[in-house]
DNA sequence: TTAAACTTTGCAATTGAGTTGCAGTATATT
DNA sequence: AATATACTGCAACTCAATTGCAAAGTTTAA
């Protein structure tokens, strides 16, 4: 039986090579989004670049989308089935600027924005700064 | 009579140097916030740093807030008569991802968003992105 | 089955925004 | 004026993201 990150590779389209399905793995088994970094110190004897590389295969590939949540740096998140990058897939995050974690607010649904004719949203990422419960 | 950028500068309580005049000047001069590099390119014969170091000062006085706009730029923007910096005073940004331009959706409020306990807000970043009118 | 073409990878180097150390200059204080 | 304090400019550094390039791997087609 084919793994779960070969076959989704498979399904979307992008050649399941070494690196990338050690990437996809990795974010498969994190449930919180991850940075680069963050895989790249996950996957110790993996190239920054190659796992850079993957990630923006996996963006246009619709396998993973990226997340600025207010930490500086951009996070990965394995799209869920019938994700199609939309704002209502989304949440919004709050980052403690004391303690440099982010929470996921889950509870807070993304209204519907207005936008003048004529433009086209395609992502959206709505960042709440402040303490957390732990730094106030 | 003191020019405006001199008086913001003594009410808010901070030195009005030459490079702090001309750095305020600048903002007020424009109607969008602006970036580090924008300031230094039409300032062009002032210091990046110490360009930096003035909005930092200012943005500790309170007299400019700072925005992450989605350009990936931090954007400094001059406080409004009674801003207190908090999230009512702000609003969406859509960011178009074929021209690089920010519009400010000035028309769609920012929602209460309810925090766990104990959280404390103190900024809020909300970014649309996507394609404007003369890019769709 | 071997050569050519294409894809992926690892390394090193570069970019770009932000930030800091430090010494020189300016301003304020006594 | 002498000293202390604040501000500025330059150069250097950080840190994440990104790119160039050649080597290694894989696929295609003669």
């Amino acid at each position: 039986m084919m793994e779960k990150a070969e076959e989704i590779l498979k399904v979307k389209g992008v050649n399941p090579t070494a690196v990338r399905i050690l990437v996809l793995r990795y974010l498969l088994e994190h449930l919180k989004s991850q940075s680069l970094k963050d895989i790249e110190e996950g996957l110790m004897h993996t190239d920054r670049s190659s796992i850079f590389r993957s990630l923006k295969t996996f963006e246009e590939k619709k396998v993973v989308h990226s997340i600025e949540d207010g930490s500086g740096m951009i996070k990965y998140a394995v799209c869920p089935t019938g994700c199609n990058c939309d704002p209502q897939d989304l949440h919004y995050h709050f980052y403690c600027t004391k303690c440099s974690y982010t929470y996921c607010l889950l509870d807070n649904p993304i209204p519907i924005i207005k936008l003048p004719q004529n433009f086209k949203m395609q992502r959206a990422n709505m960042v709440v700064k402040g303490l957390c419960n732990k730094c106030s």
